[in-house]
DNA sequence: ATTTGGATATCTGTATACAATTATGTTGAG
DNA sequence: CTCAACATAATTGTATACAGATATCCAAAT
């Protein structure tokens, strides 16, 4: 896309990962041109992408307003989420490359050495990224990237304590290992618990 | 949506489905414009919103153009349809209420008085949305909807042959027994192997 | 014949004006 | 005081104009 409807996208992206509009919020377009810089045209393109990625609805009235899910929809989100990226890992181990997994050693050696929250969220997005991409599947990249983009939304400051970080790096060392090897059912099923672990982990944060 | 938007949405749909507008050909606004009888503005809202549904894509020269799917991307279609679809199954098995049953026998049985291939077509997917929509998980809605939505499907239907019909009923009554009692994975089980088979009848009509 | 340059045409991106729709506020009747 | 009806304001939808980008074509040079 262009670059003011670029713009919009992000800036209205990020307005809400930053929770500065909050989820249930009306999105007036003009308001949210201002803040942009640009027109309503682009404005209005970016909240189409937006809905597209779940998270704005245009509801009944025409009116935008930032998707609020519920606890149902969030246990259903990383149901999807597991089985996606459970087919995503199988798929990547059956055409894994010698590149690949060093890639990913290498992302797994960056957050042992550095434990931290910030770190390890980081590598942990770009250690789930290298395995979609490996996958080559351009449906299931965005289809997986419109639930993610969902389940930080509610979640931005989950605190993660140092053993959960822990358990999560050993998962992702299985998976390098299921990957490696090629076995494309060991590596779904290590990313479908590894998952679902993080929504019951996400659970009790809510309660 | 609002009205001249949904008719450009609608019509574009339909040209590309009717293959009017051929996959791998360039779609130009203005033409557009001028078919759907709207201006331009409309009609870039629709292309936005096709481009969700991997009907369109926008290269990086900025044009839009029907996407031509790889015999890759096909199977990966069939796929990534068999498991959410499968995943719909086994949600609405365990959801099951007695209409529900009582309409997808409903179903089942205009199906089985007239065996031509329209009416079959017409309540196959009446079936599949019943069961979609029992689900009950609106992202899986409309992430099924974009997948199904993409042209090929459309064309494999008209390849069935009078016993792939039969066949396809006979998945379908054996879909509404698990349903009807419950059991989830066997839902999950029948329709992923029915999407299987949908996907090598396709498959002969290629070669 | 092939390539390069640039003029021209075509198409897309954005802003803006106005129309249509939906919300809000106010007044008056019961 | 409550509610309906209307007037007014706020918001979204669409068309159009123009600017910017990309493609196409043709001529001149090698």
């Amino acid at each position: 896309m262009s670059k003011a409807s670029d713009i919009a996208y992000e800036t209205i992206k990020s307005l809400i990962f930053d929770s500065e509009i909050r989820p249930g919020e009306q999105l007036k377009e003009e308001e949210l041109a201002e803040k942009c810089g640009v027109s309503r045209t682009p404005v209005r393109d970016a909240l189409v992408r937006l809905e597209a990625d779940f998270l704005v609805e245009k509801r009944e009235n025409q009116r935008s307003f930032v998707v609020d899910p519920g606890r149902e929809d969030i246990d259903e989100l990383f149901t999807l989420r597991a089985m996606l990226e459970g087919h995503a890992a199988a798929r990547a181990a059956e055409r894994a490359t010698p590149d690949l997994v060093a890639r990913l050693r290498e992302c797994l050696r960056l957050v042992e050495t550095d434990q931290s929250v910030p770190v390890f969220l980081e590598h942990n997005s770009k250690f789930h990224r290298l395995i979609l991409d490996a996958a080559g599947s351009s449906r299931l990249v965005s289809m997986l990237e419109r639930l993610i983009s969902q389940a930080v939304l509610h979640h931005t400051a989950n605190a993660y304590s140092p053993e959960q970080i822990g358990q999560s790096i050993r998962e992702h060392r299985e998976l390098v290992e299921a990957i490696d090897r090629g076995d494309a059912e060991w590596a779904r099923s290590v990313i479908s618990g590894h998952i679902r672990r993080a929504f019951h982990v996400y659970s009790e944060t809510l309660s």
